[in-house]
DNA sequence: TGAATAGTGTCTTTCAGACAATATGCC
DNA sequence: GGCATATTGTCTGAAAGACACTATTCA
């Protein structure tokens, strides 16, 4: 038996115990990643993990997600939405362990991380090329990535990854790096200028033709494709 | 303080517990209608509650889901699929219960109620006629109402309701009876179509001319729509 | 004026929705 | 032949997808 478990008796403990644990969403350098944790103790010491951890009696599984999203990222007020529950009876060595799954949409210029957490190794990954994960954090990061494809094309879920303003190339770019595939910009133009506003005001790059700078409607439904 | 939470006191308890709560569908007399046992212990007291219980220790959360259903409803090998978790601290009056919840279709003659249920009482409330119910059964039941409606445009949920051999009005009725609303006949075999094979078998229902059986496609992925 | 990026319209195909007449089997 | 139910096709409008040129700014 390995020695971290010694503490551990699956059968003592009657009860299940709860996790929660949050996939962080955000696009940077021009690809989607995932933030991870590096695990300090054991077990699967020094891998990555989604950051989460045991639920407080007396707090609301969203309010616990919040918690640790706020203790890791700094941030309030974030898309937040419960992906699913795993809850094999194996996927924790030590005991009985059910992970309650969320995901989060950030803005990537929102990001101060490491402001409350000196300790804590925390990094971005892309999300195609990620490192050994602890658990079975793999297949809950795949499958908040396919719950995250699938919501592009029928919620406003993609603004969440933007500024309140943003430009259209900006936007398809965040379609086409979830979706995974190039988009034309003329048919992705017509499919979302329903959804969105033009203001007044453009931005330069430095170079080519400024761009207008766009909103989202402001009376606009979460889902709005059938 | 009511004499039942005398034995429960909700800061001595770390951890909190887990429970499995199934919305059990099924199409019977024209309606949808979802399963119901009625509690005979507080909190709750003769009040109808979705079926569920404790989860065990080494049991995965669908192996409890399963495990439930056939206690109730004898039946093996039916859809299941996981619904969402419901934590509000304050859900359950006598300590912290978490419930994951499934939701399951059944065929309606599949059903044998009671074989195993001598003192339970159990029975089939049609979805928009449903009595008092106990927790925040109400809510769970809505969101799978919500969750089967939006599943069956672009799944094969629908053909779960019947047997494997059934008549295009039998399947369009399933369709009518869960979006609550009538649809066109013509319109909607054009777009079933691609997804059932005709058998050489006809049912003849005494008057009117007689029906064909149709099958689902053999090599049909459970989301098949866009 | 060349490089870089932003912005725009037409045609074709596909799919959804409205709509009514004919076919089959039983009595 | 009358009744009850099953089966089938066309037209129209909307949306998706393919496709290429012009506009604006900066160096």
């Amino acid at each position: 038996m390995k020695p971290y478990l010694k503490n551990y008796d699956r059968n003592k403990s009657e009860h299940p115990r709860v996790t929660v644990n949050i996939v962080i969403f955000t696009i940077k350098d021009e690809e989607l990643k995932v933030l991870l944790v590096k695990r300090i103790v054991e077990p699967y010491k020094n891998s990555w993990a989604l950051p989460g951890g045991f639920i407080k009696i007396n707090e609301s599984l969203e309010d616990a997600a919040k918690r640790e999203l706020f203790e890791e990222t700094n941030v309030k007020n974030i898309y937040l939405e419960q992906l699913y529950t795993f809850g094999d009876p194996n996927r924790d060595p030590r005991t009985r362990v059910i992970a309650v799954t969320y995901f989060a949409l950030i803005k990537n210029e929102n990001i101060n991380l490491k402001a409350k957490n000196q300790a804590k190794e925390l990094q971005w990954f892309n999300v195609k090329k990620l490192p050994e994960l602890a658990f079975d954090h793999k297949k809950i990061i795949d499958y908040a990535v396919q719950r995250l494809k699938y919501k592009l094309e029928y919620t406003t879920v993609g603004f969440k990854l933007l500024n309140k303003e943003f430009t259209l190339t900006e936007l398809q770019r965040v379609y086409e790096i979830i979706l995974n595939k190039k988009l034309d910009k003329r048919n992705f133009r017509k499919w979302i200028k329903p959804l969105v506003k033009r203001t007044n005001k453009k931005v330069v790059h430095g170079v080519g033709r400024p761009a207008w700078l766009y909103v989202m409607k402001n009376n606009l439904k979460f889902i709005w494709r059938k």
